[in-house]
DNA sequence: TTGCGTGCAAAGGTTTTGCATGGCA
DNA sequence: TGCCATGCAAAACCTTTGCACGCAA
């Protein structure tokens, strides 16, 4: 089935690229999107969408139940390990190094292959636990 | 506020227990509980506060919008990263020398207090990228 | 032109809530 | 006994879907 580049699947995923490590509901989205001519119906297809393809990433925070939603491979996260803060929200990338060292650790120790790109660890960042 | 230890919140708690590695949502945990006299009210509303008070946890498995819950302490999982493999779906144990060390060098790093509880690290088991 | 995507409104499902009753401490 | 928790049913919410029209390729 191809896929059309229309305009609102355009707004919605530039929206969410120029914002690369923040995390938005589905609702959030829609407001800020607003003016720019984009139904919560297609928000919601379109998130659905570009989740499927890989390109956006969804997220649930402790505490709320609430569902979110953030770009993923923008240019600065390629390759790299997400590290959420279950506390505030907040996404780092791991340090490479260590990320390295991890992948080569989950090799020798269990022959698992890591695929940074789909995994995020969770946890407190500095600011929330300290 | 005091809290009551009710039949309910009793039941709940001990089938969560008793399925350590197991991930199961609200309606699950009804139809394993049903005949035991536990309304869904009761089960969100003990859920919510079993999670709360840190004896739960809440996830989302990629790919579905279900919530799920599963017990946090219980002796086989506790202080256990979960290994998903995207391509055959099994989930296994992280090597506790590794995760120590993952969980030191994050500390080291970043500041970064993992959750091992609630992380899963996606990739490609031993059997499926060979 | 073809058929995917959109907008709208309605439907569907899950989770929450109000209220009277029941049960733990 | 005092108050939290439960059950039930209704309400509130979020998300999905059907349909006719619009638009990308």
């Amino acid at each position: 089935m191809v896929k059309y580049m229309t305009q609102q699947r355009r707004r919605l995923l530039e929206f969410l690229k120029s914002n690369p490590d923040k995390l938005f509901s589905p609702k959030e989205i829609a407001v800020q999107l607003d003016g720019e001519e984009v139904s919560l119906s297609a928000i919601y297809r379109n998130l659905a969408f570009l989740e499927e393809s890989g390109v956006i990433g969804r997220v649930m925070r402790a505490g709320s139940k609430e569902v979110f939603y953030r770009a993923l491979d923008s240019g600065v996260c390629h390759g790299r390990v997400h590290l959420t803060c279950t506390r505030c929200g907040k996404t780092n990338h791991m340090d490479a190094e260590v990320a390295k060292q991890l992948a080569e650790a989950l090799r020798k120790s269990s022959g698992f292959e890591i695929d940074t790109a789909r995994t995020t660890i969770y946890g407190l960042c500095k600011s929330c636990h300290s």
